[in-house]
DNA sequence: ACATCGAAGTTGAAGCATCAAGCTTTTTTC
DNA sequence: GAAAAAAGCTTGATGCTTCAACTTCGATGT
């Protein structure tokens, strides 16, 4: 974290509003979590598992969703990813046989993949162990007062990088209600 | 987030300790940070720069060591990475100019990877926009208070990733106080 | 001294994400 | 109603990360 007080910012002539002691203990703390947490969550599931965390989340959208189903790009906004990606993974998932694709009958653009009973299966498999591991290496670290301040915490910045976006998105919110 | 009630672990044998509504909103949030906000300090620092969040990370740290020198092993420590990665990264560096690789005369084995005058030019140049970016994405949206309980909770979630792992390590700490 | 083992680092291949380009279909606009 | 624009999606190339294999050097043990 670089910090030279008598600097001006080259491009906005700005003196920069460095961090605070604080702040930069909590950003030093937050950015291990950040590079770690995801890291620890994908590791965990390809050990556990033949497939990664995002192979995961992706079977675990489709299967909330009524018969199974989504359209590519409704399938890449809730899992947070951009379409090429989605299109790449639902290829490689579709290739072991746990998503199929087909076109819409509806709208000849869009391409709706389906979580598959042997896609099913594996999820089904998978999920407990997740949900174990999420519990401890999160959760159980955390009081119920800590929890509720996360969710605060998480929703305040996910303003701030989805601004005008609503979070969490329609869609989750749906499932969550369920 | 698959939730059936009726199964059980068909590893341990266990009924899975599933998420509570509180924490499944938390979870769902919190799950957002982790995607965007590395991807948007990412797109931010490529933006401005002609480098990545964690080439500037690298840069960072040498900048703020003893004759801006360090070991690959400790370098790639202080960034929570691979030595493999970081050896990949530092080659690239390298060729950029802005780092430069020596044996250490002390110890055949080690080398010293060092920030060079230009790669020290580079890191300026791209220190406030960095640090404007992390407080508009993260500090300006949360309050005092919940900048506290952040560092509290990063810091509890690290015990939990790196168990017996003291945090943060010793050189960060070091450098912290400076 | 010699062998063994672990530490430090590099390298090449494989896998995954991103980006730009392109295709098809639908909607908009004039 | 034809042209243009936009939406939805796919593909191939590029670049980065990971993994496994390998090299070299230092420590340990006998």
């Amino acid at each position: 974290m670089l910090q030279l007080r008598c600097i001006v910012d080259r491009v906005t002539g700005e003196a920069p509003r460095w961090l605070t002691a604080a702040q930069k203990k909590a950003w030093i703390a937050f950015s291990g979590v950040l590079i770690k947490l995801p890291y620890a969550l994908d590791a965990d599931m390809r050990g556990r598992t033949g497939f990664s965390h995002f192979e995961y989340l992706v079977l675990s959208v489709l299967s909330d969703q009524p018969d199974r189903t989504l359209s590519m790009s409704q399938l890449a906004a809730l899992n947070n990813a951009s379409l090429s990606r989605m299109s790449h993974v639902v290829t490689r998932l579709e290739k072991r046989g746990w998503v199929s694709r087909c076109p819409s009958s509806e709208n000849g653009r869009v391409t709706r993949a389906r979580l598959t009973d042997a896609g099913y299966e594996v999820l089904v498999e998978a999920a407990p162990g997740h949900v174990k591991t999420v519990q401890e290496l999160v959760f159980d670290a955390l009081t119920p007062e800590e929890q509720e301040q996360l969710a605060t915490i998480a929703l305040r910045v996910l303003g701030r990088l989805d601004p005008g976006g609503d979070w969490p998105p329609h869609e989750i919110r749906v499932v969550m209600d369920s």
